[in-house]
DNA sequence: TACGATGTTCGACGAACTACGAAATTGGCG
DNA sequence: CGCCAATTTCGTAGTTCGTCGAACATCGTA
């Protein structure tokens, strides 16, 4: 089969009022998932290849395909490279104080911004634990 | 043997430092589970035979241990009735605000007051619909 | 063109999940 | 005591999940 023939499917992501918050709370239910959004919190947007996540590469894409169909991550394609980044707006939009809340009690649980897959990425400096705690 | 010979278990209900985020995400991840933690959060109690879910008794059963082992309820046990109510002092004192900003994402998915399980139990007096966002 | 890097898709596997029916347990009542 | 009501536990069936390895596709570069 030709190789040209094979076009990109083109990335589907769910539109913002199409976003489901059981497909979102079961992408969350998983650690090495949460610990991919975790870090996309702290950053604008990561290549999939650099997160500190230890699980073979084909696993990982399973996971990030399980993020950008629950709408909670995006991804650009440059190259050969695929770049993540957490749909923030998107989602405050259709879920207010919703990942932030999560995240803060991500953050309660010992998942902290050192617990063990530490955002290194090169940054890392503020938390950004600006997190919209209702109390 | 004695049919008294048979100790309940106690029911296991974990400590509120003991609660997980990622048994209580996947807990609620489940419509039929939502569901009861949305009925339950209208009503102090409720005994788990009369939630308007259309799945066996058996099934049910075990959505409630799903439930009561992520310490999102908890269950009282009175002769031969067991009734459920959702841990919102706990829940609230471990991860602030989490419960509030779920149940209002999943009110805004159409999952509204009346949505299709009514709170037809008998009362369903006060919604309570005080949701909080966090923003 | 050949090669290496980055990622995805496919197929498989074991574990966990959801669902159900049947049997068992417990308490209230005639 | 015998029976019904409420629930759980057990066993099972079918599905979904998380993981991996192997193969394939794409881009940049030698």
């Amino acid at each position: 089969m030709p190789r040209s023939t094979r076009r990109r499917p083109a990335l589907a992501h769910p539109a913002t009022e199409e976003i489901d918050l059981f497909d979102v709370l079961h992408a969350l239910s998983d650690p090495t998932r949460m610990t991919i959004v975790r870090v996309l919190r702290a950053e604008p947007e990561r290549a999939c290849g650099t997160f500190p996540v230890d699980v073979a590469p084909s696993t990982l894409s399973h996971h990030f395909k399980v993020l950008r169909e629950s709408g909670l991550i995006s991804q650009r394609e440059e190259a050969n490279r695929r770049f993540s980044a957490l749909r923030t707006v998107d989602l405050e939009q259709r879920f207010p104080g919703l990942l932030d809340t999560v995240l803060a009690a991500h953050g309660r649980t010992g998942g902290g911004p050192g617990c063990r897959d530490g955002e290194d990425g090169g940054r890392g400096g503020g938390p950004g634990m600006r997190g919209g705690e209702a109390g």
